[in-house]
DNA sequence: TATGAATGAGTCTTCATTCAT
DNA sequence: AATGAATGAAGACTCATTCAT
């Protein structure tokens, strides 16, 4: 099949995202999206086969938009200020975030946990290197670089799943990271 | 009620408690509480009106079953000891575990927040408490108490979450909770 | 399950058994069932699963209401009068017969055929019978009484989709079942 | 109509025939038949109004290519025979075969028997034919050739269901054929 | 109290057919 | 002639909730 209407499609991609940020992913139904995008019924499935379908189209982009800060962009301090920086944001967003729809969607069945678990692996991986080298240009000291770099993602997912359960403040988000940059700052 | 139906409606509750625990929140319907507990349509509906009553009474016994270790049992570092060891206990729990079911509830809308909020925050009050009592005995070391109570809240909560999504190792949990008490530790 | 209503389910069976016979197999739709019962969507559902399981019910008895003759209550030539007669009526039935919606059944798919199979069977099984019967009361002659048995089946297969498709006339049928008795009556 | 469109039309014609001889008639679809022939939707109406005009047309040629052997091609029963191989091998027919299609076809509403009664008919008509020129040369002997050309007309009928419904064995068949040819040939 | 048959709104999915380009 | 995106009617199935008994 070839392209059809590659405008449409972005139609609907938009629409189904604005509805999976405002009522996650359990309650958008098909009709939902018809409704919201004014196309008809055999319309929508002539671009997605289901509501999964679409919401993995959607959290596909989403997650190519979470871009880790280059590591040559900077010193490791500062490499590791931008990615903390970034999660602050993506922890406070109110409107338009799709955390809420990608929790339920990892639970709404076996097999959906990928993308959380993707994003928490990278997450590690990158704190690792940013650690790892933050201790060879003597900026960051630390005995486990790995753990600690466990120890930050388990605090921020901690304060993710908070802020979309029962909401967290700013200057919480601020002091956490405050306390993850100066223990690793060497004394 | 008598006590007839008093052992009817606790039929029901155990055999909703474990489809919740098997499936989560979302994919528990009536008839799945019927068939489970073997009762006719007409009389689930006299004792709750929907699967959100007989989550709500369900998750109530859950949070009034976690209690915390009580203050007075042994040192505050060993109060802390048991109060982790429970928290590890809960994180890596696989059967009959609601957690899922909480967070697919919280997820299903507003206004359903309130059991992981409360979870949270009584979290904190009691590991406030338990530090301070460590610094006045000079087991604890801590310059904010309040703060490191939400530090460790924050990680817990973040174990918690990987656990349900991706999964977790018995290792990092220990691991995380050795960092904790070594880093409350007097030195 | 228990019974429920068994006068519902029968008035069910009743609007569907008219609606195959009028309209065949694939035409029918649940929804048509509804209409025609004058139920509810879910209420037909309560009963069966769908069109082919309330088919398999309505052809279940059917079937079963097609007896053959008792081999002792005449002559072996009395017996295939009686069968041969039965078999006439059938074909030539018009209005709540179920053969179209028989035939488009089989068609429907593998796994289908075997009503009609089991018909044709019993039918050889019979006759093979009641000729051999005949032989040795002196009434027949035959060679090869299953063949002889097979030929009068296909003659019969025969007139009887000659009736659902292009129609035959009373005569004719009353010319073949001539000929199958003459040739088999002892000269 | 253009070269190049007949040739389209033809390639149409072909995949359709190839689908109707797979799957029989109520199961194919306009959009089996556009993606079978890499054509496009539109493009389909052009040539045909819907599955049973594609249907009507595949078919007619399907009757065209049905000769009956010419009767001065040899003595009758030379005649005769080559009738009855052709029937065989039409019965036996595995793959290509448009028989369940056309029973499909023929029970799919009224007014669309009339291809199989053509063929009923001329059959008839072609066996009383050959039946009377065997009785003038000798080789035939019947009282009632049109009675004659009938009962095989149903028993090739009756084999025909029987092969696609629940199948039938070259053996059977042949035994058949021999019993028509041995009953008509004098004594 | 208790039953379970009945309801009907809501979702999903497919397909023949049209129509602007 | 040809395309293929778009439509909307039709059909299947499920589930929370009610109600007569």
């Amino acid at each position: 099949m070839s392209e059809r209407s590659e405008s449409k499609k972005k139609l609907i991609f938009d629409c189904a995202r604005k509805l999976f940020s405002e009522r996650g992913y359990r309650d958008v139904t098909m009709s939902d999206v018809v409704e919201s995008a004014g196309i008809s019924r055999g319309g929508l499935y002539l671009y997605y086969t289901g509501t999964e379908d679409l919401f993995r189209d959607v959290i596909k982009e989403e997650m190519e938009s979470h871009v880790y800060p280059d590591a040559g962009s900077g010193s490791p301090a500062e490499v590791l200020a931008v990615f903390l920086r970034n999660c602050k944001k993506r922890i406070l967003k109110k409107s338009g975030s799709l955390e809420r729809a990608l929790y339920e969607y990892s639970f709404a069945g076996s097999g959906r946990e990928e993308y959380l678990k993707k994003e928490f692996d990278e997450g590690v991986s990158f704190l690792t290197g940013v650690i790892e080298m933050g201790m060879e240009t003597g900026e960051f000291t630390s005995s486990d670089p790995g753990g600690d770099a466990l120890n930050i993602m388990y605090i921020l997912e901690g304060m993710r799943i908070k802020a979309q359960t029962s909401g967290i403040r700013s200057a919480d988000v601020d002091s956490e990271i405050m306390h993850m940059i100066s223990r690793l700052a060497s004394s």
